[in-house]
RNA sequence: GGGUGCUUAGCUCAGAUUGGUAGAGCGUCGCCUUUACACGGCGAAAGUCGGGGGUUCGAUUCCCUCAGCACCCA
């Protein structure tokens, strides 16, 4: 750089000044453009490869703080990798959410007086498409926001031609491998949306109900039965009662048949071991086909005891006759069994009448009803009472969960999850933070097949064919099928009307989204990837999944290490959701959104109004003046910072308030290096103190932020940058360097190089926050380009910053300190005596005895010490100098200070403020000593500590007496 | 019922693979319009580290136990 710009630097025109506060809105939506045309965030080079892959969104979605945080960390990871010149690449795009996605069409459809089934399944499909493309990408827009530096031309959709191919390939081979098998069996029902849900999709709430107490009459004319139940409609499914083997109540009943209390049908008492004697009566009806534990009973026992089993609910959840007309469902085989020798026409099946001709067609609950009135007064009910039980619920329709015996298609998990648990004990992938690992195990140890059949229409068609016998063929269409298995063509062949369960396409994720089943560059580049960011909440939905399938296909997990963050709730630890109102919505953060905007939002589509105006008040109350814009650095950074590992996190507004100021410090910062940096010279250890100094603490906040980066701790990470950047770059060096470049302190040379450290440092620091905050850090990147002389460019493809072995200077460092513990001794003594910043005082100084050798460096800075600390003058004294009239005392390590305050001194306050640092002294002093003191302490603790404390005593005893001293020189107090 | 985690300053949270001196942000209080920044500067107050017991020379940290809270599984 030439000689006369150079000048201009040093007092640039107020217009090419940056402007006091930093306004991120306008920056952001520049600054990501020119990222993007400039394809920053496409793999490049030949660097070791860097893979994440993003967690695809439902294409439903709109972005909410757990995003938002996961997002964050991700491309802190990203850039962080890009800046160490990884071949890097975020693979990005969207789920295609197979139940939520139909769940909103269908809603469109019903304000226009549509269903899907009136519109046939061509048509649903066409128009669900037409909405994926207009309003599908809403979440990956708001992701550009936060600055995610996501590799959006490779973005993919799980529904995507290529996509399908792999999961139509994949299902081939594990069917082939008898890995994927289809089976009669009780899957969790949701009435509503009519399909099978995986156990992953139920959560099970605790509701109040009743136990109903029901008599059924015995065949033996002894007194009838009570049976309690919590479900007394399905009795009409009842194919046995059952009690505890050892349960002498009832050990005349065993073996013996009961009726049922309505409808007359006949079922034997068995006894099995799983019945609990203490609930209820202790004696417990079996509804096999809508009851996972009554299942269970009938798989170990259906054999001896020739038990039947038929469902008595249809796919809505109505009452229907198994016996009647054999039940339904949208696939080719029925779901019932009976024993040998019985038929829908058997007396033990009701003869032809399972269940009466009142109760077909009606919904379970209002059947309950119904049936309940009738036993009441038939005399069957013995009583009732209120019960706690927990209720599934389909966590997308709310609706109560039916366990509903069903033909469905299954995973065979078992041999999957053995090979999963050895890679992941063989340390091949591992969680961080650790302890999930067991979770994993636990979870994996228990593994139930995997439920992969949905009974919906969005979504990749099961690519499977039956003939009319029920054997069933897999293949990528008809075609295919006859060609793989020799089928005859003029066989008849009916392809599955299901679709596969979502996360049957998300576990293909990171090696589909890659290419295979081409043998494609990217596939071979990139897989294994390095690292999963993603909550605890979906490790078993897909984290375990994309495990096992990984393993299976490709021979290798999908990714070396699983990060695992905490779920992000509002600032009184409550879970956000839409229906609590305490939804905060990421961007709002970033762009600021105003009281009535806010309430709007909160409030728009809720069910119940006196919900809303809860809500309201809540929020009106909680954000008087709405939410300021923060920008998405400062959202960043607090995300970073609150990334603590643990179960969840608190958000807290007020954090990214405080991390705003934050970047705006940076930005204010930038605008002195403005004014006083000058070009950066090639590296080398500075030949002055400060200079040195900074480049020492430098290095050593390098280091930490990539022992930090290592260990995934990103809340350590921000909390090093944070410290370094404001607490010891502007509060100390910066005021230094102020000092410095003032006219006439160096000479030619010594300013040339502070203001080329004073710059270097600054580049450097913007260089290792930009991972963090990017948009700020690439803006004044640019706008003080003199900063990285070695090209324009852009900070996204910068080196990150390396700790610099030669400019560590420990040393120098603790000096430092100790200069700092001086200066901040008198300024505390100012403080105490309420001067003025803007006074100066006249102050002298004595070395103590301990630091005697830091004379010459306490000496020469002399001035730094008359600038930190607003001296006028700081003369030292001779060691047998004594106190100067109307002086404070202060006592620190290097030296004793006489702080001249001529009219404010007075002694009660100078003693107290003595006494109080005795009397600190004294008891720490003491402490020290009885543990000196104790034989067994000097006995069995280490040498090296007893060394020390007993440095520690002696230093504090010097104090100590020191500090006496001047107390006896202020004389008595009257 | 089984399991896991949490309890540290007024609030939100670090710290515990390695036991010895308790940390941050926000908030509070005092002083300050010092020409980078009031989204600022300087300073201060504030903790029996949930209760009890054990191990140890020494426990906020390790072990046991109790209480409260949260989540997961049945």
């Amino acid at each position: 750089m030439e000689g006369k710009e150079q000048a201009e630097l040093a007092h640039p025109a107020p217009a090419l000044l940056l402007p006091k506060t930093y306004e991120p809105r306008e920056v952001e939506e520049r600054l990501y453009a020119e990222w993007v045309k400039s394809h920053s965030f496409e793999p490049a080079g030949d660097g070791t490869p860097y893979c994440i892959m993003l967690p695809p969104p439902n294409v439903t979605g709109t972005l909410h703080m757990g995003h938002a945080f996961q997002d964050t960390l991700m491309d802190l990871l990203i850039r962080r990798a890009r800046m160490e010149g990884a071949r890097v690449l975020w693979q990005t795009g969207t789920d295609h959410a197979g139940i939520a996605t139909q769940m909103v069409v269908e809603r469109e459809l019903e304000k226009e007086g549509l269903d899907r089934v009136t519109l046939g399944r061509e048509a649903f499909l066409e128009r669900t498409w037409a909405w994926k493309e207009a309003s599908g990408g809403t979440i990956l827009r708001q992701m550009k926001r936060l600055g995610c530096s996501a590799d959006w031309s490779r973005e993919r959709f799980t529904l995507d031609p290529a996509m399908s191919r792999a999961v139509t390939e994949v299902f081939i081979r594990l069917h082939g491998k008898d890995l994927i098998y289809r089976g009669l069996r009780l899957v969790n029902w949701d009435p509503l949306l009519e399909t099978a849900l995986s156990d992953l999709e139920v959560r099970a709430e605790e509701e109040n109900g009743t136990l109903w107490y029901l008599r059924y009459p015995r065949l033996d004319g002894h007194p009838p039965v009570t049976v309690a139940t919590t479900r007394p409609e399905t009795l009409f499914g009842d194919v046995a009662l059952a009690v505890h083997p050892d349960d002498e109540r009832y050990r005349d009943l065993m073996g013996k048949r009961v009726a049922l209390p309505t409808g007359g049908r006949t079922i034997p008492v068995i006894a099995d071991s799983f019945v609990d004697p203490a609930f209820g009566t202790g004696c417990v009806k079996i509804t096999p086909a809508h009851d996972f534990s009554d299942f269970a009973v009938w798989e170990r026992l259906h054999e001896k005891e020739a038990l039947p089993l038929f469902r008595i609910l249809d796919s809505r959840g109505r009452i229907e006759d198994p016996a009647r007309s054999p039940p339904q469902t949208s696939s080719r085989d029925a779901p019932y069994w009976l024993p040998a020798g019985l038929d829908w026409g058997s007396p033990e099946l009701g003869s032809g009448r399972l269940v009466p001709d009142a109760y077909l067609g009606l919904d379970r609950l209002k059947a309950r009803e119904h049936l309940m009135g009738e036993l009441e007064a038939a005399g069957r009910v013995e009583k009732t009472e209120p019960h706690r039980l927990a209720i599934p619920r389909g966590d997308r329709s709310g609706a109560v969960i039916e366990p509903m015996l069903t033909r469905q298609w299954f995973v065979r998990t078992r041999p999957l999850a053995d090979r999963a648990v050895h890679a992941v004990e063989n340390g091949r992938t591992r969680f961080v933070p650790e302890n999930w690992t067991q979770n994993f195990f636990d979870w994996m140890r228990d593994i139930q097949d995997w439920c992969i059949s949905r009974q919906l229409w969005w979504g990749h068609r099961i690519p499977a064919w039956c003939d009319d016998h029920g054997q069933w063929y897999a293949g990528h269409d008809e075609a295919d099928v006859r060609r793989r298995h020799a089928l005859d063509s003029a066989l008849p062949l009916h392809q599955d009307p299901d679709v596969l369960d979502t996360w049957f396409s998300s576990a293909l994720w990171p090696f589909a989204t890659l290419g295979w089943p081409e043998a494609v560059p990217a596939l071979r580049t990139f897989y294994p990837t390095q690292v999963l960011v993603t909550g605890f909440d979906i490790i078993f939905f897909w984290v375990a999944r994309m495990i096992m399938l990984g393993l299976e296909i490709m021979g290798e997990v999908p990714f070396r290490t699983v990060y695992v963050h905490a779920l992000v709730r509002d600032a009184e630890g409550q879970k956000m959701s839409k229906s609590k109102g305490n939804v905060l919505d990421p961007l709002d953060l970033v762009d600021g959104i105003d009281l009535d905007g806010l309430v709007r939002k909160r409030t728009r589509g809720l069910l119940l109004s006196n919900q809303a105006r809860k809500i309201e008040i809540q929020t009106r109350k909680e954000y008087p003046q709405g939410i300021p814009a923060f920008g998405t650095d400062a959202l960043r950074f607090t995300f970073a910072a609150l990334a603590a590992p643990g179960r969840d996190l608190r958000f807290d507004l007020k954090r990214v308030a405080g991390y705003r100021n934050f970047c705006n410090k940076l930005w204010n910062a930038g605008r002195l290096v403005q004014q006083l940096g000058g070009p950066p010279l090639p590296g080398g250890p500075s030949p002055l103190t400060w200079n040195r100094w900074i480049r020492s603490r430098f290095a050593s906040v390098c280091g930490s932020a990539e022992q930090a980066l290592a260990g995934y701790r990103f809340d350590e990470l921000a909390a090093h940058l944070y410290e370094f950047t404001w607490n010891e770059f502007c509060d100390w060096y910066l005021e230094v360097a102020k000092y410095l470049l003032a006219p006439g302190h160096l000479d030619e040379t010594a300013r040339t190089e502070t203001r080329s450290v004073l710059s270097r440092t600054y580049a450097g620091l913007l260089r290792l926050l930009h991972p963090v905050i990017p948009f700020i850090t690439e803006e004044l990147w640019q706008r003080l380009d003199w900063l990285h002389p070695e090209g324009p460019g852009s900070i996204v493809t910068a080196a990150a910053p390396h700790p610099e072995q030669e400019d560590s200077d420990p040393a120098l460092e603790l000096r430092i300190r100790r200069l700092q513990e001086l200066v901040m001794a008198i300024r505390r003594t100012r403080s105490a005596y309420r001067i003025a910043d803007g006074k100066r005082l006249k102050a002298a100084f004595v070395m103590t005895m301990s630091h005697p050798g830091e004379a010459d460096f306490i000496r020469q800075e002399i001035p730094v010490i008359r600038l930190l600390a607003r001296l006028e003058t700081f003369e030292e004294m001779s060691g047998e100098a004594s106190r100067p009239d109307g002086a404070a005392t202060i006592v620190t390590p290097p030296a004793t200070v006489w702080l001249t305050l001529a009219g404010h001194i007075d002694r009660v306050t100078e003693a107290t403020r003595l006494r109080q640092e005795l009397e600190a002294s004294s008891r720490q002093k003491a402490l020290i000593q009885a543990r000196l003191e104790n034989p067994s302490f000097l006995g069995r603790a280490p040498q090296a500590l007893i060394e020390a404390e007993r440095a520690r005593v002696t230093a504090l005893d010097l104090n100590c007496r020191e500090l006496e001293r001047y107390l006896e020189e202020l004389g008595p107090l009257e």
